[in-house]
DNA sequence: GGTTCGAACCAATTCGCTATTGGTTCAACA
DNA sequence: TGTTGAACCAATAGCGAATTGGTTCGAACC
């Protein structure tokens, strides 16, 4: 335990629990260590780790549950309880038919009543999505372009069927086939061009672009998810050769 | 085992499961005895209490759950509990516009994936909407039309979403105004001439038609509710100028 | 030939149990 | 007065056995 710092002070404790959640060294799930791990590890006592989260929690940094755990992040909400249900009964191929048919809409919808400041949300999203390096902040990045697109069509029940849509599609049960096929071969320059085209086309108030341009590079993207999924077929024939 | 009646018939089991339900002698939560009890009880194979309880099922006086057992009344839905969340964030006109935007989509897949049976299905409901005579059997059988085209569509998640859509439409705090809507001086004739050209456009594959002509019957729809809104409007107005 | 039956098997769910984990209380202590 | 450490409480996750609806298959029967 450090020496000139008070042991058992929650404030040390805060200020090592935010650089923890800064540096993203956490598990997928977001989840962080006990607090009785911490409270060994950090060298305090468990109730000044306890007042720390307290702090953080209210922050909305983290969120934590009794019996499972604290997590980073904001609390989740009661929809995404309902994501499951849909998750069970369907699969990646038929989400991406529909957001094949309504983000489309979406950008068509943008394209009529997104403002200035809107535009300019835009291509600072599409900037950042072209600019991440790893994967995992790319597709952070491109889902808040996608959702900035359905936020700007103005019509907030619309972005809520958006959100369902997003729920189901971001669902941790097709984390890897996601992981895969956003690492397909070279299509990043690909995808970042088609984004800018449809930012393009709201920004030039012109509907019918727009959606032919999302509708483009919606297709795209299932291209790599029929990809990635007739290479999963493969495998499992080759695998079922094997025995 | 009874004598006279022939064993293992499942018009018999069908029987006594009936007046099982009719006397309401089963537990609190509704669940009724397995598959396997109620085979001896009756003194007749499985197969035919399953042929009883898929007759019962299909009518809705019970539903079952694979691993836990079978239940009498109607199948629970989770998903009205949270509609009133999404209800209260939004207004009729932007459902309307978000129906106007996926009701084609969905119109289009039905074109291109509907089969016989299908398209028979869909002018029999067609039928029964323009022959029911009152404004609650004629919102009762188009809401069967339209959601049979979403079927149609023959993609599971998207009917998921369009249920959400029905939900919120459906939402009892905006009862008057649909019922007003409906009521619109003689659109009747017209609604129902549309409803046989979506189903015309779609029993002959065409998916532009099939579109184009659900597109045109929802525009119609958004007329009369424009139209009411207004009046609600001009009556709000007169009240100010009242008070 | 077609249907039914019994049996076995499959898949989803529940239940009981244990271990884990956040939440709480409390006496000791500085 | 406030903190600490420990014990205890309550809710949750994980696991395996038992249960239950869903399905398949061959034998028997009409």
């Amino acid at each position: 335990m450090p020496s000139d710092e008070p042991t058992g002070n929650s404030n040390y404790a805060l200020e090592r629990l935010r650089s923890l959640l800064r540096s993203g060294t956490l598990e997928a799930d977001g989840r962080l260590p006990t607090e009785r791990e911490l409270s060994t590890t950090l060298g305090v006592s468990r109730r000044a780790v306890r007042r720390a989260l307290e702090v953080l929690e209210a922050e909305g940094r983290v969120w934590r549950r009794q019996g499972s755990g604290t997590y980073a992040g904001p609390r989740p909400d009661m929809l995404s309880e309902h994501v499951g249900s849909l998750v069970a009964g369907t699969n990646p191929m038929e989400v991406m038919e529909v957001r094949l048919r309504i983000e489309p809409q979406l950008a068509q919808l943008a394209a009529v009543r997104a403002g200035t400041k809107d535009v300019e949300r835009l291509y600072e999203l599409a900037g950042r999505t072209e600019q991440s390096t790893d994967a995992d902040s790319h597709e952070l990045w491109d889902g808040a372009l996608h959702r900035q697109i359905a936020r700007c069509a103005g019509n907030q029940f619309f972005l809520a069927i958006f959100d369902v849509i997003n729920r189901v599609r971001q669902d941790s049960t097709w984390q890897t086939i996601r992981q895969r096929a956003r690492t397909a071969a070279g299509t990043a320059p690909l995808i970042n061009a088609q984004h800018l085209a449809i930012v393009d086309a709201i920004a030039a108030h012109d509907p019918v672009r727009a959606g032919e341009a999302m509708r483009r590079h919606l297709l795209t993207l299932q291209e790599s998810l029929v990809r990635i999924t007739s290479l999963d077929r493969q495998e499992a024939d080759a695998e079922k050769e094997l025995t």
